[in-house]
DNA sequence: ACTTAATTTTAGGGGACTCTAAAAATATTT
DNA sequence: AAATATTTTTAGAGTCCCCTAAAATTAAGT
């Protein structure tokens, strides 16, 4: 498999609800910064080989062997942010970006070796869970801030987006993995929510609450 | 840069013996693997980056700046082959192709950090010398067994060859960096030595001797 | 010096991946 | 149901890197 084929079929798992439907070209073409046309004919690659199937307009779905290869990377990908942030002292924000490089090394026994250095993390950096090396998966049961109602009190367990803006944001309200919080008021006009956070109340977009992970205590 | 690239610019960067000549085509495509007409394109490329000089039918050297991207990349090459050894527990002769896909993740600040959780190591495994983040690498003195003169008693320091097959045979002669040897005798005919290594006497090839590095005690 | 051999370059082309523009299919509105 | 908008696919092309075969150049042998 080629650096490329590998971004897509991890890209096509992210999208994976399992909803039943196919994954949208243009959904996949969004999240890889290309083209839809470009898409296209990757997608009858990957068909080609085996990985995901596909039908004309009617959008993509990994085979099993397919979800075995995409979850066989995204493993390698918090691995590797495991051992930025706990070994080499990175911070959250910085890893995914070098984990989007590292998570393509070919070697099995590279990727059980990190593993098992890193004393066989579960989670990464960001609360998502790491799969094992038969590519079994801890589904964790977790809810956006954004459908808390107010009055619940929650515990910060995920981000849903790794990138350095959104995190620097958390770190800068001091909100990690971990923290606790309680939605005190939810705004109808723009859902936003006052939740309190360190003792302090503090406003968030509705954008800001549908990219954290919470659970309800 | 393009990971094909960065090989290039690597294999030009250990042709280059101080000899003032520039390298040949066919030496290069020997290294690659690929053939003549594909390094004649790619150094048209690389001379028009600045990164060699090359002037037709006159061979190819490195600009300075070619010279210092081509140490980065032995920087990390070097810098990983330790990890995998110190870290990971790897044996010497599985680190290099795994370092040959790692050399190319582009992160300085990654580089960096690594080399300071290995603790500024000053060598790889294979006894070569690790380039510093200014591009300074420690010229070692050292000279081929084969070349050693019956009587001389020397101590194994590194290893020209890193291919697993030959660290292979060293780990079954139980020679290491470090062994101490001494050459008992060299036969005229096949160039093949007899030394005196861990108590007892063996033979070895031409070719072998011209693998191993070697100081004069 | 002249012939032969080896090296190197050019010419032309293929595969992987991407793009734009146009056509086809599907979804949404009226 | 027809018209319109959106999504998806196809057609054609460009870049990167590699190849083979043929031509040009340099090196070696007599
Ligand atoms: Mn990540
Ligand atoms: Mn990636
Ligand atoms: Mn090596
Ligand atoms: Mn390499």
């Amino acid at each position: 498999m080629t650096y490329s084929e590998e971004n897509y079929l991890k890209i096509i798992y992210h999208l994976s609800n399992n909803s039943g439907k196919g994954i949208a070209t243009n959904a996949i073409a969004n999240q890889m910064e290309s083209k839809p046309s470009s898409v296209t004919d990757m997608v009858k690659k990957l068909a080609d080989k085996g990985l995901v199937r596909y039908k004309k307009y009617q959008g993509v779905s990994l085979t099993d062997e397919g979800r075995f290869k995409a979850l066989m990377i995204v493993r390698k990908h918090r691995l590797w942010e495991v051992f930025l942030l706990e070994k080499l002292d990175f911070s959250w924000d910085e890893v995914h970006d070098i984990a989007e490089q590292l998570e393509h090394i070919k070697s099995e026994k590279l990727t059980n070796k990190l593993e098992e250095f890193l004393d066989f993390p579960t989670e990464d950096p960001h609360g998502d869970p790491i799969p094992d090396s038969e590519g079994n998966i801890k589904k964790v049961d977790k809810k956006l801030l954004s459908e808390i109602p107010a009055g619940k009190k929650v515990i910060c367990v995920g981000v849903k987006d790794s990138s350095s803006a959104f995190l620097q944001y958390l770190d800068k309200q001091q909100i990690a993995l971990g923290s606790g919080m309680e939605v005190i008021s939810k705004e109808d006009f723009d859902l936003s929510l006052t939740i309190q956070v360190n003792g302090k109340p503090i406003t968030v977009s509705n954008k800001i609450a549908a990219n954290l992970f919470v659970k309800i205590l």
